[in-house]
RNA sequence: GCCGGCGUGGCGGAAUUGGUAGACGCGCGCGAUUCAAAAUCGCGUUUCCUCGGAAGUAUGGGUUCGAUUCCCAUCGCCGGUACCA
C-alpha cells in the first residue's frame, strides 16, 4: 500500500493507546497481598506459552495465539474475572549461544537485545499483558528457583507404594548408606548409550533428536556419563492424569502414543546357568517360541556365547555398535547371529536357540525377546530367513493363514492353554508363571528417563559438587543460589563431554576437596515451571508463595487456559507435567496437574501454502503488516483466517478485507473533509431504532457464544453483518453504537478506545463491563416457514411466530407452490417442525 | 504398518440436539459517484439448463419424512510415530 491516505488513520491513535496502556498499567493484575488485589473477584489464569527470543524477531504464527488469549482474557476481564495473563522469556537457548560464538558477544547482551525487540513488536499489538509480571528464564533472579526445583529433585525419590515422590531424607532416616540413595534419587547420573550431536558438541533428551536432525545437525549414540531426571516412574500417573484434562484428543493421543504403555508379562528363561527375563505382550504364545533373540548390547552376550561361534557374534556386535541409530533403522533387511547357547522355555523344558539381532532393541524391555514366528510379524520374517522352526499355537477366528496371523485367537499346541481364548490364556499363563517363579504381570513403557544435562556455557549449572577423593556428588546449598556460569570469553564446544565450563578452573575448584559439576541443564528447565513464577514473580523467599499458589491455582489443574503449539506435545507439555506433579508430591502445590485446559493453534503457512520459510521466501514479517495496515488488522485477520485449530495459508487480500471492514466502523463514527482531516460524522444519535436494536443484540449472542467456543472469525463476521446494517441506516444510535464498541474491543482494542474516546466517553472499553444481552429484543413476531415436498424446498411462508400447528400445515398444504407438486398425489404424511418447517410426503 | 485429524464454490471458510447448503470475507462482473482514477456505496456471483427447473458438501452404500451433520466401506491429503516384542 502506498503511504499517501490510509483508509482510516491507524497509524495517528494505535501507539498512542499503547502508551496510555502501559502508563496507566491498564492491564495490571494485582495478586494476593498486592495493592488494588480484589480477592472477591474470581480469577481467570489463562496462558502463552513464552516464546524464545530469536534474533529474527516475532513471526506471525506468535500472534495467532497471543491474539486469541488477548481476546479472550480481554472478554473475562470485562465479564469481572480477576485475569492474569502475563508473558516472559524463555530466553536460554543454543542459537543465541551459537550466535555468541559467531560474533563474540556475549549471549547475555543479544538476548537482552532480542528481549527488548520482542517486547516492542508484542507491545505494538496492543496485547493487555501485565508487564509488572515478565519472567525472563537467565534471570539470575530465575535461575535461582530452576536451580532450587533441581534441588527438590536431587533430594527425592519415588516411593511405589504410594506412587508419589518423598525427600531422601526419610531414607536417610531408615539408615540407607549414600550409594543406595544416589541409585534411587529422581535427578541421578548414569552412563548410557545417548544421543551425542557432534555438530552441537552436546547431548539432546530423545525427544529433541528428530527436530535437530530436521536442522541439519548430526546425532550419534555415544556412551557418556550423564544427568537424568527419573520421568519413567511417573509413566502411569502422566497416562491416568492426562485423562480429565480439557485438552484436544489428538494433543492426548499424541501423549499417550510417546509414553507407550504396553500390558504383558515378563518371562524368565534359563540360558546356560542364568536368567534371562523377556517382556511380551503376548504371554499366550509361550509354547510358540522356537527361538529367543538378545539384543547385540545385550550384557550376557560375550557370557553365553559358545567357544566357535564366539568369532562371529563378535564382528557383529562391533557392525552393530558402528551403526547409527539411523542406519539401523534404515536397513530393514533382519540380520542376526547365532550364539551358539540354548535357552529353556519354562513351560515345556524345550531347548530353543538363543541368537542376537539388531531388531532387538537394548533401550526397551529387558533388552531380550523370545521369539514366536508363527505369530509375530518381525520374528515371523527373521525365521524365514533363518530357516527357523516355526510353530503355530493360535487359531484364527476367521479362515486368514495362521502363518504371521497376530491378532487374538484360540490357543493350540499349549498344553494346559489348549482351546482358551487368547484374552484367557494370557491370564491363565501369567498365573502359571507366578505360581512357579517364571514369570510375573508386567506394565512396560517406551517412555525413558529423561537425559537432563547438556554440554553448553548458556544454561542453567547444576548446583551441584563433586568430592574428589570419594567421587560422591552433592548438592549445593541452597544459600549459594543462584549458582551463575563464569564470565568466560570462549565457550566454543570442545568435544569434551564435560562442556566448556571445564576450561574455567577458578570458577570448577569450590574448594581443596571438591569441584563443581560442569554440565548445564536444558532449555527445557526454565520452561518447565515459569507458569508458577507469573504469579509472584518478585518473590524472593519462595519460588511461589503459599497464598498466591492458593488463589492462582485450581484443584484440577493448574493454569485455567493454555494456548501454545503443539510442537510441544512431547517436549515441554510432557516435562512441565512432570515437574509439577513432584513439585505437587512435595506440598510445593496443590494441584498435580500444571495445565487444566489447552488448546494448540494451527500453523500459519506462506501465502504459497507451503510452510513458511526463508528459502521459499514466503515468510511475513509481523511488523511489515502493521505498518500498512495497522496492529488492529494484523490481530483481526489472524483471527478471520478461519478455525483457530486449522492449519491455513496467509492472503494479504484477506489481511485488506478486515481492514476495509474496520474502516468502515471507523467511517461510521468520522467523515473526511474538504482537508482530508476526520472529524465526527453526524452519523451517531441520541434515539432509537428497533431493527438496529435486534441486530446489535443478536451480534452480542453470536460474539459471545463465538468467544466462549473459540471460534472468533464467526465472531468477526458477524460484528461485520452488524457494521453493514449500521452503514444502510444512516443513523446510529449512540447506545447501540457503544454496546457495538464494546464488542469489538476484545478484537480490535485500539480503533474502539479510539472512537469511543471520540465520541465523548471518558471511561475505558477495557474497564467497563460487557454487554447485557437483551433476549427480549430477539424474538420475531413474524417468522419464516420452510415448505418442502418430499424433502424438496418448494415454500416459504410468512406466519406469526405463535402460529398453532394446525394452521401451519393447513397453510402449508393449500400453498400455490405446494399443491403444485401435490396435485393429483396422495398426501401420506405431514411433518410440522414447530418454527422451523413443514414437509409433506405425498406420492 | 499403527495412532490422530481433515476432504463443502475460483479462494479462506459458514451452517450441531439431523431441518432453507454456500453466512462473512477475498476474487470476479455490472452499476452509482468522479473530468478521470483511487477510495467509497449498491447489485450480482455453486454448477448445468429449454428460465420452469435439475444436480450438488471426496466416492459408494445405509438409517431417516429429511443427512455437510449419524452408521458402514472405499479413495485422497496432512500431522505424529515406527523393527517398542
Amino acid at each position: 500500500m502506498s503511504d499517501k491516505r490510509k483508509p482510516y488513520p491507524f497509524d495517528q491513535f494505535e501507539s498512542k493507546w499503547q502508551s496510555h496502556w502501559a502508563e496507566n498499567k491498564t492491564f495490571r493484575t494485582p495478586g494476593p497481598g498486592e495493592e488494588g488485589f480484589d480477592a472477591s473477584k474470581p480469577k481467570y489464569y489463562i496462558l502463552d506459552m513464552f516464546p524464545y527470543p530469536s534474533g529474527e524477531g516475532l513471526h506471525v504464527g506468535h500472534p495467532e495465539g497471543y491474539t486469541a488469549t488477548d481476546i479472550v482474557g480481554r472478554y473475562k476481564r470485562m465479564n469481572g474475572f480477576n485475569v492474569l495473563h502475563p508473558m516472559g522469556w524463555d530466553a536460554f537457548g543454543l542459537p543465541a549461544e551459537q550466535y555468541a560464538i559467531k560474533t563474540g558477544q556475549h549471549p547475555r547482551i543479544t538476548t537482552e537485545a532480542n528481549t527488548n525487540n520482542f517486547r516492542r513488536q508484542l507491545q505494538e499489538l496492543g496485547f493487555g499483558y501485565d508487564w509488572d509480571r515478565e519472567v525472563n528464564t537467565t534471570d539470575p533472579k530465575y535461575v535461582r528457583w530452576t536451580q532450587w526445583i533441581f534441588l527438590q529433585l536431587y533430594n527425592s525419590y519415588f516411593c511405589d507404594e504410594d506412587q508419589k515422590a518423598k525427600p531422601v531424607s526419610e531414607l536417610e532416616a531408615k539408615g540407607w548408606s549414600q550409594d543406595q540413595i544416589d541409585d534411587v534419587r529422581l535427578a541421578f547420573i548414569h552412563e548410557a548409550p545417548v544421543n551425542w550431536s557432534p555438530s552441537m558438541g552436546t547431548v539432546l533428551a530423545n525427544e529433541e533428536v528428530q527436530e535437530w536432525k530436521d536442522k541439519g545437525e548430526t546425532v550419534e549414540r555415544r556412551p557418556l556419563r550423564q544427568w537424568m531426571l527419573r520421568i519413567t516412574k511417573y509413566a502411569q500417573r502422566l497416562i491416568d492424569e492426562l485423562e480429565p484434562l480439557d485438552w484436544p484428543e489428538s494433543i492426548k493421543a499424541l501423549q499417550r502414543n510417546w509414553i507407550g504403555r504396553s500390558e504383558g508379562a515378563e518371562v524368565v528363561f534359563d540360558v546356560e546357568g542364568n536368567d534371562v527375563t523377556v517382556f511380551t505382550t503376548r504371554p499366550d504364545t509361550l509354547f510358540g517360541a522356537t527361538y529367543m533373540v538378545l539384543a547385540p548390547e545385550h550384557p550376557l552376550v560375550a557370557e553365553i556365547t559358545a567357544i566357535g561361534q564366539k568369532e562371529a557374534v563378535e564382528s557383529y556386535v562391533a557392525a552393530c555398535a558402528s551403526k547409527s541409530d539411523m542406519e539401523r533403522g534404515l536397513d530393514k533387511e533382519k540380520t542376526g547371529v547365532a550364539t551358539g547357547a540354548f535357552a529353556i522355555n519354562p513351560v515345556n523344558g524345550e531347548k530353543i536357540p538363543v541368537w542376537i539381532a539388531d531388531y532387538v532393541m537394548m533401550g526397551y524391555g529387558s533388552g531380550a525377546i523370545m521369539a514366536v514366528p508363527a505369530h509375530d510379524e518381525r520374528d515371523f520374517e527373521f525365521a524365514v530367513k533363518f530357516e527357523l522352526p516355526i510353530v503355530q499355537v493360535v487359531q484364527p477366528t476367521g479362515d486368514q493363514d495362521w502363518q504371521g496371523y497376530t491378532d487374538p485367537g484360540t490357543a493350540i499346541n499349549s498344553g494346559f492353554l489348549d482351546g482358551l481364548k487368547t484374552k484367557d490364556a494370557k491370564k491363565k499363563v501369567i498365573h502359571w508363571l507366578g505360581e512357579n517363579g517364571k514369570g510375573e504381570k508386567k506394565i512396560q513403557f517406551k517412555l525413558r528417563d529423561w537425559l537432563f544435562s547438556r554440554q553448553r556455557y548458556w544454561g542453567e549449572p547444576f548446583p551441584l559438587l563433586w568430592d574428589k577423593e570419594s567421587g560422591q556428588h552433592s548438592a549445593v546449598p541452597e544459600s549459594e543460589l543462584p549458582l551463575l556460569q563464569p564470565e568466560m570469553e570462549d565457550f566454543k564446544p570442545t568435544g569434551d563431554p564435560r562442556g566448556p565450563l571445564i576450561n574455567c578452573t577458578d570458577w570448577i575448584n569450590y574448594s581443596d576437596k571438591l569441584q563443581r559439576e560442569t554440565n548445564t541443564m536444558p532449555q527445557w528447565a526454565g520452561s518447565c515451571w515459569y507458569y508458577l513464577r507469573y504469579c509472584d514473580p518478585h518473590n524472593e523467599e519462595h519460588f511461589l508463595s503459599p497464598e498466591s499458589e492458593n488463589y492462582w491455582g485450581n484443584s484440577d489443574g493448574f493454569v485455567d487456559f493454555y494456548v501454545g503449539g503443539k510442537e510441544h506435545a512431547v517436549l515441554h507439555l510432557l516435562y512441565s507435567r512432570f515437574w509439577h506433579k513432584v513439585l505437587n508430591d512435595l506440598g510445593h502445590v496443590k494441584t498435580s496437574e500444571p495445565f487444566k485446559r489447552y488448546f494448540a493453534p494451527g500453523l500459519i503457512m506462506g501465502e504459497d501454502g507451503q510452510k513458511m520459510s526463508k528459502s521459499l521466501g514466503n515468510v511475513v514479517n509481523p511488523d511489515d503488516v502493521v505498518s500498512n495496515y495497522g496492529a488492529d488488522a494484523l490481530r483481526l485477520y489472524e483471527m478471520f483466517m478461519g478455525p483457530l485449530d486449522q492449519d491455513k495459508p496467509w492472503a494479504m487480500k484477506g489481511v485488506e478485507g478486515v481492514h476495509r471492514f474496520l474502516a468502515k466502523v471507523w467511517r461510521l463514527a468520522f467523515v473526511e473533509n474538504q482537508e482530508s482531516q476526520w472529524e465526527l460524522s453526524g452519523k451517531i444519535v441520541a434515539g432509537e431504532n428497533a431493527d438496529l436494536a435486534k441486530i446489535t443484540h443478536q451480534t452480542i449472542k453470536k460474539v459471545q457464544e463465538a468467544i466462549e467456543t473459540l471460534r472468533f472469525n464467526t465472531a468477526i463476521s458477524s460484528m461485520m453483518e452488524c457494521t453493514n446494517a449500521y452503514t444502510a441506516a444512516g443513523e446510529i444510535p449512540r447506545d447501540l453504537f457503544l454496546t457495538f464498541l464494546k464488542l469489538l474491543n476484545p478484537f480490535a482494542p485500539h480503533l474502539s478506545e479510539e472512537i469511543n474516546s471520540a465520541l465523548g466517553e471518558s471511561e475505558l472499553l477495557s474497564e467497563q463491563s460487557w454487554p447485557v444481552l437483551d433476549e427480549s429484543l430477539l424474538v420475531e413476531s413474524e417468522i419464516q416457514i420452510i415448505v418442502q415436498v418430499n424433502g424438496k424446498l418448494r415454500a416459504r411462508l410468512t406466519v406469526p411466530a405463535d402460529i398453532s400447528k394446525e394452521d401451519l400445515e393447513a397453510q402449508a398444504l393449500a400453498d400455490s407452490n405446494v399443491t403444485t407438486h401435490t396435485d393429483g398425489k396422495t398426501v401420506r404424511k405431514v411433518i410440522v417442525i414447530p418454527g422451523k418447517l413443514v414437509n409433506i410426503v405425498a406420492n
